[in-house]
DNA sequence: TAGATTGTTAATCGATTAACAATC
DNA sequence: TAGATTGTTAATCGATTAACAATC
């Protein structure tokens, strides 16, 4: 082991860029497995994720000899060994607010599932929706939600709400103990320094795609 | 003008990061008008975007003294500067894929709107699906994507799909000219290599923002 | 004037890339 | 053996950060 394993090992953080990173190779190799592949060349990960070739070897190494020279990675083999480096082997519950359309999407999606996020409780202030069936569960009453969160261990709430209920849902999301907010909708949120707030933004993306594509 | 800027201006393509990062504080812009907010400071769009403040005033000044020492920026004009600097001031159209839950979601969405996206005509394969409305439009057949993405000029198109048929609308859709593919499903896509395939994957960005939770 | 925030520099750190020996 | 791909080095480039003068 070089002097940078040893570091690692011994339960460094990983800076952000390497997590970042180590998070897109695990998701292609999720993919990968389930398309029934069983290896996987530095070469290949990095078409689907836009990431250097070099630079996935150097991260992986950094960790520990993985590949086979003149061969690749065993998909499986990798994806357990990202999987210990991230440290999210565990299964965790999320909770989602919001049961209208896109609710309803990301509730019977399997992108969660596949990276053992279980969609614990989902919610809304809608009475005709509460009560309702939303994959296999119950819509929640929104007022329940600080009981539900606590008590189901919640730290990830998945915001699918009308864009002017989102800085309300995050407010009260936080106050019950939330560390993590994954936000669908386009409002700009204001939380705790503790609290991470993912943003999606599809059209940012397409803007700069675009850029790319005009130049 | 320093160097740099005339560079810039002379029409240099920006990096990678650059573009990105530009984008992001487009779409804290774009937001904070939307909620009536007149000037910024780079400080607050370093609290949306998680960007170091630094780095966005770098970036800016890049392309020319937009914000007023002691104040801020405007937000108004800070916008139009960075839609110039993208080139991406016009509408452009786009095509949707899937007239399903998420398809509808994305569809009523003022996310791409707002960016200056028109999504110009949805699919389905469904012909239960098919001329039903969506958006204030009619759901397309999927047989005649080739002669609409020609004649309405499109090169974006959103997969909204399930991920079994992702890879045959790709295949479509790059046939019929699409250059920019913004894929909402977990298929990993074989393109050429002069389009753009953007995959959106929440759980992967939970996975990376739930490490910094627990370590 | 006092407070705030930009624009800019300089130093450091991490990402990117090409190249290639090792080895499957 | 021949071909392929990893693991690793070294050089370069871009991102990050602290610091602070300029100035609103």
């Amino acid at each position: 082991m070089s002097p940078e394993n040893v570091e690692r090992a011994s339960g460094d953080r990983l800076t952000v860029g390497v997590a970042a990173r180590l998070s897109q190779y695990l998701r292609v190799l999720t993919q990968a497995k389930k398309m029934g592949k069983e290896g996987i060349s530095s070469q290949e990960i990095s078409e689907y994720t836009n990431i250097n070739a070099t630079q996935i070897r150097r991260d992986l190494s950094g960790f520990g000899k993985f590949g086979k020279r003149g061969v690749g990675y065993n998909v499986d083999a990798l994806s357990g060994e990202i999987r210990k480096i991230l440290r999210t082997q565990g299964q965790h519950n999320i909770a989602l607010f919001g049961a209208g359309r896109l609710g309803q999407a990301v509730a019977s999606s399997s992108v969660f599932a596949d990276h053992g996020f279980n969609i614990a409780a989902a919610f809304d202030t809608d009475s005709d929706k509460v009560g309702q069936p939303i994959d296999g569960m119950q819509v929640l009453d929104y007022e329940s939600l600080t009981n539900v969160i606590r008590e189901k261990n919640i730290i990830v709430a998945v915001l699918a709400v009308p864009g002017e209920a989102a800085q309300q849902v995050a407010d009260d999301v936080v106050h019950a103990g939330v560390k993590i907010i994954f936000n669908y909708t386009d409002a700009l949120l204001h939380v705790p320094a503790d609290v991470a707030v993912h943003t999606t933004s599809p059209a940012v993306e397409l803007l700069y795609a675009l850029y790319f594509y005009l130049a």
